[in-house]
DNA sequence: CGTTGTTGTTTGTGATCACAGACTACAGAC
DNA sequence: GTCTGTAGTCTGTGATCACAAACAACAACG
């Protein structure tokens, strides 16, 4: 037990979060070998925790199965792009409920949330974090765990693609402009307007990604 | 060895697909206890392959862990309706892509499909397997492996319960009228004609099963 | 020098064992 | 009669061992 402790839950579950973070903050690179002694050894278990781990994962599409190794999942550009239309099509369907439940406590707990992310531009980390929590606080209020499930999937799928992206502060600055837009669409109620808006967010975004991956060639 | 042989790939992969397929077509019922012991007696192997595969369908919904036991996930008819309107929104993204990919070849096939389906209106299993081909087999063209991927998991998240719908076979005539609208749509190219018969399509599916859904009282 | 056969190591897979937590049921006390 | 405590069993979890397949390195042969 060297690097740090385990301790309540399951083996297994927690295996899988620690993993699961390592892929999506980039400490993972995407198409990097996995092997179940080594994260068995570095996490100070045994292997049969980093085995659920890893089917866990594998059903999340993090990491893929090969005759006898385990990899990082290494997407293509097309599959960025792909799943950037898959994750807009959900993400405008959960906007389309949100809107309709939306309370105004919400809307007060969301505009603070955009308050903290004006004031992360500087800290990378904790950007991320607050950029997450404030896309899924809005789309907890479409009430609906599987679509809320399905969006968050299609998220760290492309999450590992995303480190690379949050590493320039000027995108911190136009995603926050983007953010703020979506908010008053938001909390004006405007269905319209935020489709568009949302549309706009994840083309930008996408684009941004896929001129990254273009620069450095992929190590699938 | 009693039930059945199993042989290539992989234990853990050939008891997912065993127990997967028990649970879409109706075998195991939604809210039905699953035990390590049971499936691994059943299919004659150790409970070492079958975590490994209730992880597999954990990831994908199909299973649901609770403290101590595992079942069968059990949905509510809000649920359903949500995952049908998922549903919807990633098959009209499949068909945009499909609709200005697809080949004459590839209409060939799917029109064979569709003669095939016409004829087994007598044979429910048969006719389950050729309504999966036909939707499968159109959005192949979008070719989109995570598009297909993501489809076919909220198709076997309701799947439990669509085959108490395909008990009845006016359903099944029904269906086959809206699929060959859906194909003349295809041949002819048109996305707005096919959105909105996919649309109509996935509305008829979906209150037929929750029609049948509220008639016998769910036992979760 | 290139190719091939062989050996040794690595790695995922499956089985088995030990264990802890939770549910069941039976028995005793009020 | 009802409630409660306790023993027993069931079930998922984690560790360990045995195994087979594949990759790598090296040596022998053409």
């Amino acid at each position: 037990m060297q690097s740090g402790h385990i301790e309540v839950t399951s083996l297994g579950r927690e295996v899988y979060r620690r993993v699961r973070s390592m892929i999506t903050t980039g400490q993972l690179r995407p198409g990097g070998p996995l092997t179940l002694r080594s994260i068995a050894d570095e996490l100070g278990v045994s292997t049969t925790p980093v085995r659920e781990a890893f089917r866990l994962l594998q059903a999340d599409g993090l990491v893929q199965y090969g005759r006898r190794s385990v990899t990082v999942t290494s997407l293509s550009v097309h599959e960025v792009e792909s799943l950037f239309q898959i994750r807009l099509r959900l993400e405008q369907l959960a906007a389309q409920w949100a809107i309709d439940k939306i309370t105004s406590a919400d809307v007060a707990d969301i505009e603070d949330l955009l308050d903290q992310l004006d004031a992360s531009v500087q800290d990378q980390e904790r950007w991320r974090i607050l950029n997450q929590d404030f896309h899924r606080r809005f789309y907890d209020c479409a009430d609906s765990v599987h679509l809320l499930e399905y969006i968050e999937k299609v998220w760290s799928s492309v999450e590992p693609y995303m480190a690379i992206y949050a590493s320039s502060m000027e995108n911190f600055h136009a995603a926050n402009v983007e953010h703020r837009q979506m908010f008053e669409a938001i909390r004006a109620r405007d269905l319209e307007a935020l489709l568009v808006l949302t549309a706009h967010h994840l083309e930008v975004t996408a684009a941004q990604v896929v001129s990254q991956l273009l620069r450095e060639p992929s190590d699938s």
